[in-house]
DNA sequence: TAGATTGTTAATCGATTAACAATC
DNA sequence: TAGATTGTTAATCGATTAACAATC
């Protein structure tokens, strides 16, 4: 009966987790939570309310076990198992995702993409199959993929996430400039570049020089 | 005297943006923040609190001007003037960005690109050059550039965000997946690809089936 | 044990929502 | 004018910080 995880801890868990990854790296095997505070730019009391409620796992006097806290975050984040991903426009983009290794790492896998452009179908490879859009139907259910990409124009994005969701898909990674209409039985999230893009503009204009 | 703007504020200033666009090319002229808070997924009341904060022009009994209001945000975030980009990084996620048109339509362009693999820079064009990395300081001043993108290896960031700041760049969009230390007279944001990869997993893992 | 640091409760702060008077 | 909707103040809610007793 895992309690309840506030959105705003569920967006640091991520931070959490690479930083952890980092202090295993430089073999550090404890840390209090005064150091990780420093490390992640938060106050030590937030790491020690965050860490609580996410069940962790500290010991007075000492401080958490880095290995043992990261592989607690790892499973509550669900990155203990394999994802297959299927990728909605071969575009530079599209083919920049399907090609990050860093995915991979995390058991993140790209299994096939889809597109309406003859040109980027020819470009797929064995290992990278390029599908026809229209083929999603038939090829999905073979893929056993659970994450659908959405990287495509803006006015193609909602009618395809509804596609995904009749093929039994419920979760999708948007690059679509659009907010996207969902049922509640669907996990969707956004990645908007040029939103961040748009906010690193406001702060060079808003700067103290 | 523009009056201070909260981070969360500031955070929802590109949705806004985004969705007065859309409310543009559908030929909408006005709206009340009713609608609109329908069409964000925010309460009438807090959009009224937001669009006050940063200066709104609304007018009682009748809503808001959507034009005025895009203006107004656009001006705000500083997008009324041209950003010139150059990327670290010309790998496919580099050349992507590179590519990718809407950030043109917005007013930021790639000037160029920079790498350590000839292979690379090899496959630089006249239009989206690719340096050499080592060239860096001596092409820095003529490119009269005002953003830094980081789409380069962890270990690597640190440094070349510290060369980019030597060389007065004083904003980066930082495709990394790390946390950079900075002055505090530099804009930094993070587009951490695998972090919202991490929380659309957590998600998936705890849905309401 | 004594010292250090967590776990947890209480206090504070900030952001969101509700309410309603102002006004177009 | 009457109706609608903003601007703004007050109330609520949630998240962060502070404090300190528990305990390794």
């Amino acid at each position: 009966m895992a309690g309840y995880i506030s959105d705003a801890v569920i967006r640091r868990l991520p931070s959490y987790y690479r930083h952890l990854r980092e202090l295993e790296q430089e073999g550090i095997l404890q840390i209090s939570s005064q150091e990780l505070g420093e490390r992640m730019g938060l106050t030590p009391s937030q790491i020690r309310q965050d860490i609580n409620t996410f069940g962790g796992v500290g010991r007075q006097g000492f401080g958490y076990q880095v290995q043992a806290l990261r592989e607690h975050i790892r499973s509550t984040m669900g990155l203990d198992r394999e994802h297959r991903m299927v990728i909605i426009g071969a575009g530079r983009m599209g083919q920049a995702i399907a090609n990050y290794s860093h995915f991979a790492r995390d058991g993140f896998i790209t299994v096939a993409l889809f597109d309406i452009d003859p040109e980027r179908i020819r470009k797929g490879t064995p290992e990278l199959p390029v599908y026809p859009a229209e083929e999603m139907e038939e090829r999905l259910p073979g893929l056993q993929a659970d994450i659908g990409v959405l990287v495509l124009p803006a006015d193609a994005a909602q009618e395809t996430l509804e596609l995904l969701y009749r093929m039994g898909i419920r979760a999708v990674w948007n690059f679509a400039p659009v907010d996207l209409h969902y049922p509640r039985d669907m996990a969707v999230v956004n990645m908007h570049l040029s939103d961040t893009l748009h906010i690193l503009s406001y702060q060079m204009k808003h700067m103290e020089s």
